[in-house]
DNA sequence: CGGCATCCTTCAAGATACTG
DNA sequence: CAGTATCTTGAAGGATGCCG
């Protein structure tokens, strides 16, 4: 149990990456955000992280204090991880990030699959007032069978695992990509619909409504200076916003492979 | 040059990380959040990093488009390095971090020295409105050389180098432990003065107001969950000792070392 | 001297297999 | 299901060299 590599820097920065600095440590935490989670459920979220690590970062953060193991059962003696309030407090960090980290390219091999809770999180992460206006509804959401409730009044977004008691609408999609195409690559609503693999019930009108509230993602242009004597020009990296669409290269991945 | 490892995911939080999750990297852009800075001034500030590192570091940040390398003269062939107005949008990360990271328990070998910009990003990130109530102030800040303007205002506070026009306090420290002791261990303005290493003028009344507006970073409790049979995970990391104060293990090397 | 590039060592991360 | 054990790869750390 060799001791951890910190920076030995008292600034709150590194502080703070001295707990969730290490490779993978952040998006253990985003898979948790929404709720605790087993081993097994935590490795479906990060497939790509092998076991060994994920145990690892497990340990850390538990020994830190962020994460706590919890065993349930008897009757069914499985572990389950949750963040402790300290854990919980790293939220405005990952929407910080979310935030920024929406703006920035997508890894070039469209490979991996959204986890549930990174999609979901995404929503609280890029949900823009400005763009929801007015707008109030509850809403009851449906993604590969996990349940959410989203709250949207007063220019602010609930989102959170739930039922609601009176949902004024109803979306259902069978897998995370479906609504990521209907939220950040503008899929129309009507047209999942057709395919046969949403549902949607209630208020759709307002429902559709929402699902504009969260500006798309864009990739922001290469550092292309090419050499200009300009010294402090704010220019070069105005995202181009005159693309509202044109996203994820591969809108067509929606519809198939189903889990079993 | 081979690829950088990256996450294949195309959750935000990934996407950020895959920028700026590498380690040292959002160390480098703390220093460089209140402007440009040369090679030697960045590993000043960064001792402990090896320079192969941050020149590794530089190049990464400056191909993702986070930070631009400017060549100065000809008269003084020095190249400096800043961030670019994507990297400026960092901001809001370096600051939920900081803000997180100032109540995370310190390094255990306080060896190092916070630099100039980690001491006055942490004012930045938790200057605290309520303490502040109605205080209005324009202070001129002296640290080790380096200047910067602090504005007060409506619950408010503004912070970068430069200079007041018409400043209504003064402070002036031989070097950053000096604030930080004024600061966050709350040594009193009038030892720092009368230890002749402090200057003061203007108004110290309020600008002693100012200084007691950064709630103090504590070293937050150890995961005491004292309810749930827990039968598993005995919770050995407790730092045990319920020492409310006693942050900085020696507030006694304010006054020495002063640089050449 | 500032600004890196190179070489070598060490240790974390990645992949796979295996066990209670 | 929930991890641990083992091995390999590759990034970080440290020293030194080079070049304008």
């Amino acid at each position: 149990m060799s001791k951890k590599r910190l920076f030995d820097d008292p600034c709150g920065i590194a502080r703070a990456l001295n707990a969730v600095g290490e490779r993978w440590a952040l998006l253990v935490v985003r898979e948790l955000v929404f709720g605790p989670k087993r081993y097994s459920d935590l490795h479906r979220g990060l497939p790509q992280m092998s076991q060994n690590v994920l145990a690892q970062r497990l340990r850390e953060l538990e020994a830190d204090g962020l994460v706590r193991r919890r065993r349930l059962g008897p009757p069914a003696p499985a572990a389950v991880y949750e963040l402790t309030e300290r854990g919980q407090e790293l939220e405005p960090v990952l929407r910080a990030l979310a935030h920024w980290g929406s703006r920035a390219p997508l890894p070039e091999d469209g490979a991996a699959e959204l986890s549930v809770d990174a999609l979901l999180f995404a929503l609280r992460a890029t949900f823009d007032p400005a763009l929801a206006g007015e707008l109030s509804l509850r809403c009851q959401l449906d993604v590969a069978g996990d349940r959410f409730r989203i709250t949207v009044a007063g220019g602010r977004l609930e989102l959170d695992r739930g039922e609601h008691a009176e949902p004024e609408a109803w979306l259902t999609v069978p897998e995370a990509a479906t609504l990521r195409d209907l939220v950040f690559a503008g899929a129309a609503l009507h047209d999942a619909v057709e395919r046969a693999d949403t549902e949607v019930a209630g208020d759709t009108a307002r429902l559709a409504a929402l699902l504009r509230c969260f500006p798309a993602a864009v990739r922001y242009p290469a550092p292309q200076d090419p050499g200009p004597p300009d010294p402090v020009s704010p220019g070069p990296v105005s995202p181009g916003p005159e693309s509202p669409n044109a996203e994820h290269p591969d809108p067509a991945v929606s519809a198939r492979s189903r889990r079993g």
